[in-house]
DNA sequence: TCTACAAACGGACAATTGTCCGCTTTTCAT
DNA sequence: ATGAAAAGCGGACAATTGTCCGTTTGTAGA
């Protein structure tokens, strides 16, 4: 008798409600709409919309993914084509990328992680867009790890070189936290071409 | 006529706050403990707290600051005693006392951007004790700069060595970003010592 | 010592977030 | 079709943050 598993109804809520997050976030500011407010646009109760996004912060995930969909394409095709490159010049335009983009979009970036209650601070790095830039990212260091082959057998050693590979590209992505890039505009009046090559003598080479 | 400019009654009220403040987030948790609670605690009205902290990230800060005194000491002993060491191996010291205190108090730490209004993002980048390692790590970066010149005449080429020096400092610092490390820790299962050698790899050499 | 003034106080209040629970609607076995 | 069970709804409610303003209190000049 455990028959109905799933409402077919319930994805039409969550869709309205993102769409009345979007243009309102997009109209005023993200600060100045409250949940409540985005409820009512979208014209559900509160529950509606805490049960389809459970604070502020995952809405501004969920359309953040949305939004990033262009530059992951673009930054796909990069790679694509970039493939005669060395990695190193690679990773220097990956970086120009995902720095244009956390430039531009850092108001919808920045409340992911402005969580009251839940504890949640690595949301940001457990959003899909952080997961495949940070794949994308390893897979370069990885081609610059002494010993480490593509397709290689799954021995020790090549999952040894992954596993370095992969912590460099999470500090270099972690350096680049919505909040650490504004301060470098903000509070060390840096331009944004500044970031990007100060990032590539570090990172890139 | 303009004669009564400070009390001095008004300074110990803040010091019963941040006492109350540390004594019951040490007992319960920063986040299980409200405003309200800390106001009562420390038998002052809500307005006088948040006259001396605008809101819980601040008080935190003032916490952290107290707690990071030791620390500070203890790396203004190691520069002392370090003179002699190659500028990458100081640098590789320095970060075992930084990701050691992260590690450590990170509880305190995450909660300072935890804002909800006042879209203070960069809190953590502008805090004393932030401020403190930036110098130094830059100091240290300044030395491997090409063309630095200790001490040297403030022309535009030093400031400029310097500024490559302190935003090298600034990325490696933000992506020791609290959130960051903790995540390295319980999202990608790395021990203190893994990240300690990780993070020596890419900025210590 | 007295007095006037502004700094500081404190608690009531507004705003916002997030939860809870009784009601409605869809689903599916009969 | 139909009815029962669970998924989903929505708005009232509790909790928490942060503000505001009438009142108190320390300070300094007389």
């Amino acid at each position: 008798m455990i028959k109905p598993r799933k409402r077919s109804d319930a994805a039409e809520n969550c869709r309205l409600i993102l769409q009345a997050a979007k243009r309102l976030f997009a109209e005023k500011s993200v600060q100045a709409v409250s949940m409540h407010q985005i409820a009512q646009t979208a014209g559900v109760g509160q529950g509606t919309l805490y049960r389809c996004y459970a604070h502020k912060g995952e809405l501004c995930a969920a359309i953040a993914e949305q939004v990033a969909v262009d530059t992951i394409k673009q930054l796909e095709n990069y790679l694509d084509t970039s493939g005669g490159l060395p990695a190193t010049e690679r990773i220097g335009g990956i970086l120009q990328y995902i720095i244009q983009f956390i430039d531009d979009k850092f108001q919808l970036l920045l409340p992911i992680h402005t969580v009251h209650d839940c504890e949640d601070e690595s949301a940001y790095f457990r959003s899909p867009m952080y997961r495949f830039v940070w794949d994308k990212l390893t897979a370069q260091y990885a081609e610059l790890e002494p010993g480490y082959v593509q397709n290689a057998p799954d021995t020790a050693e090549q999952r040894e070189a992954w596993s370095r590979a992969s912590a460099k590209a999470h500090i270099l992505l972690s350096s680049l936290h919505p909040a650490g890039v504004v301060f470098m505009r903000e509070g060390m009046g840096l331009t944004k071409e500044q970031i990007v090559s100060r990032y590539c003598e570090l990172f890139a080479r």
